[in-house]
DNA sequence: AAACCTCGTTTCCTATAGTGAACAGCGCAT
DNA sequence: ATGCGCTGTTCACTATAGGAAACGAGGTTT
């Protein structure tokens, strides 16, 4: 209850946590799609209201944009933030690909409620995101707000026992074993009742964008 | 200045684009993130390495935050991007639904190779396919023919280990927490290489060019 | 080959984001 | 009350992003 004993926990977490954004290629990206477009700097300025050498000088990360830039860029570009940050590996081909995880070798993703491991993140393009998860949050009230995102989740616990809160129902005691598929949308909270930080396995679909 | 506003509006009118983007109220929205959290803007400061008065003033509207420092950001509170940029959100369509199934409840569905537990059955109009196996093949010539479906597959080891045989790859070994995500369509099949049959759960994407 | 073009980069200069310090407001303990 | 600690805001200054114009490298025209 104390918020000092929460705080001191998520600062630990926060300090000890890896830079996993930091590289961001965001001039690179941008050239990347300027490129592809056959747009000259010109042009993009003209669609963004930027100057060129500005863009010129985002391209080589020579500066680091304001908010209102990217703003300026996402819409002039008729893009949206996610395809811009999203990493350039595009691989067209669907057919027999595949992305080896072992045990314990996914992406580390440390949040103050949850740790993260996301199972396949070689392979861009996949239509289910697949993570395992252990829930380090024992109180609901540790979650600020509802975690909810589109599309559909399944999720299985695989070891320890959780309560599933969510926001059109009753909470839901899950145990090793149980599995439950639901509206991602739908508000959703995890927390471990178990004596061991509980950990379950959850696949996400993936938003197909209309564009 | 207005002249390029002017231009750049007319572009993207010709060019059949959306209007503007939503005004993005950055400074609201991590507000209240802060005030969820019960942070004070000194917390959120050492976590991000922002100064107080910067935040204060990100929080009011009265700058457009530097990219490098939106990063700080969602580095330090742990968020990404996403979530920092979809504060509203609420349900477009289908939503609210859900399906649990508790261990060994799933609807059983047998074959000479593999016996099949499917998870959520209950639910229709699903975009994933989630499924236990118990793996009984012992050998790969006990298939008549690769395993081969449309999409994509993810799948997990729950217990045991297995030798996972792809149309394009070497045979691959497979044990306790490994995963792997691969094109379905891409023939495959699985055999037990444990004392005990293995078990897998896999989890399939539905075809999405149904009418 | 010189005289354009057009593209991307670089050079100023200004506008503004980021910082530390001072400030005013509030609760709490002497 | 007075003082102390902590909050969020505002000020003055520095660091840096953004813009107009100059530059320099290729290419095309005469």
């Amino acid at each position: 209850m104390t918020a000092t004993t929460d705080q001191d926990a998520a600062l630990r977490i926060a300090a000890g946590r890896k830079p996993f954004v930091e590289p961001l290629r965001l001039g690179e990206r941008l050239k990347e799609i300027r490129l592809a477009h056959q747009w000259t700097l010109e042009d993009v300025s003209q669609r963004t209201g930027l100057a060129r050498s500005t863009l010129s000088k985002i391209e080589n990360d020579q500066i680091s944009p304001t908010f209102t830039a990217v703003q300026k860029l996402i819409n002039g570009l008729g893009i949206d933030l996610p395809q811009l940050l999203s990493p350039p590996r595009v691989q067209p081909r669907s057919m027999g690909r595949r992305d080896l995880t072992r045990r314990g070798e996914g992406q580390r993703h440390p949040t103050p409620t949850y740790e993260h491991e996301l199972l396949s993140c070689e392979l861009a393009q996949k239509r289910m995101i697949p993570f395992k998860t252990i829930v380090r949050a024992r109180a609901f009230d540790e979650f600020s707000e509802w975690v909810r995102h589109d599309g559909e989740e399944f999720l299985m616990v695989l070891d320890g026992e959780i309560l599933l809160y969510t926001e059109y129902y009753e909470p839901l005691a899950l145990a090793s074993g149980d599995s439950i598929y639901f509206d991602s949308a739908m508000g959703h909270a995890l927390v471990s009742v178990s004596d061991a930080d509980a950990v379950v396995l959850s696949v996400c679909t993936r938003g197909e964008s209309s564009t």
